[in-house]
DNA sequence: CCGTTCACGTGAACGTTGTTCACAAATAAG
DNA sequence: CTTATTTGTGAACAACGTTCACGTGAACGG
């Protein structure tokens, strides 16, 4: 708060007078991260309902990363703002106009963000690391080498790789077929 | 740090001899959590890769459930204990032995790991809220009847309920329906 | 049996955090 | 011009993670 404060050039208890409290704060910058992120679907980006759905994970995921702590800070927070219940309807509408039932619809929204929030929580967390990839590459490679742990070894490339983006696509892909599966 | 303390009938300096800092002890916290949680794939539990990966799955949520915050303890660790590198080695395993890629083995652990710890993040933060469901129904259900949001009107008893396991069950199965699409 | 060593815990302090509140200054209204 | 109303100040509060010089008690070698 007094950082804040004082890149405002005014103190901290000045902010007082427009939030009550630090986590009203931080909602409405939660609520400000996902402005624009419903557009996502509104672009000329194919009538498929799972392009569609993967265009708005994506945007989102981009809305989080695009500031520092952005997947804590909305994790922290249970924002009931126009752009998050925007998104939310947006997704949901997606879903039901593809003929998912209401409750599967419902149901994919919670899943997609859920996993986008977790994925994006550990990608910025290894950034902020200064980690080279999702696991420290130093320590895992020598534990790992010791002998335990023969199917880590085998997947030690992929997992201490640094593009992050591409296991964001993995997930969203296994979600995306998982859904397609049913209907 | 002081109510530990407290609670170990200590004053809080001392716990600095066994842990050089409050990072330390809560990772140290999240690896007791996951104590025994990669055992759930050894159980009889049918030879199939996707019963033991929904097992494993299970396990973990469980175990994050069974703390307070315990996901929220989890999601800021950055682990190399023993109890988190067999899970770890455990789930690659398994998929590893269903015949899938190792780098696929690898990013499927991460993907199910993110969004486990994604819900229960979002579980155990409804829970402390005291929330009747995954969105709380009240200031929800307000707005959302004035009319804007009606894809969120049609799912808003799903989006309201309660029943989180019902919620994991439906994300893991996606998950694991999106890589049987993968062979 | 004594003196040294060492592990362990204390108590007080430091700097930082979110938050409150009586009060002053600036702005708008009547 | 006077009265309200809004906005910001500055000092304080309790709580937090963390540090450190110092006491205490047990263990151990001669």
């Amino acid at each position: 708060m007094r950082q804040l404060a004082e890149a405002m050039e005014v103190r901290a208890g000045a902010l007082y007078r427009y939030f009550a409290t630090k986590q009203d704060l931080l909602t409405a910058m939660a609520e400000r991260m996902m402005d624009g992120v419903a557009d996502a679907a509104a672009e000329p980006c194919g009538g498929d309902w799972s392009e569609r759905l993967t265009a708005l994970a994506r945007a989102m995921r981009t809305a989080l990363l695009a500031r520092r702590d952005g997947a804590r800070v909305f994790a922290g927070t249970h924002s009931t703002g126009e752009n998050i219940l925007g998104f939310a309807d947006t997704v949901v509408g997606v879903m039901r106009a593809a003929g998912f039932p209401d409750d599967d619809a419902a149901r994919a929204l919670y899943t997609v963000a859920n996993f986008t929030v977790g994925h994006t929580l550990e990608e910025q967390a290894a950034l902020q690391r200064g980690d080279a990839g999702p696991a420290d590459p130093g320590v895992l490679a020598d534990t790992v080498a010791a002998g335990k742990y023969p199917h880590l070894q085998a997947g030690l490339p992929t997992l201490t790789s640094t593009d992050f983006t591409r296991l964001f696509e993995f997930g969203l892909d296994l979600l995306i077929e998982g859904l397609r599966a049913r209907r």
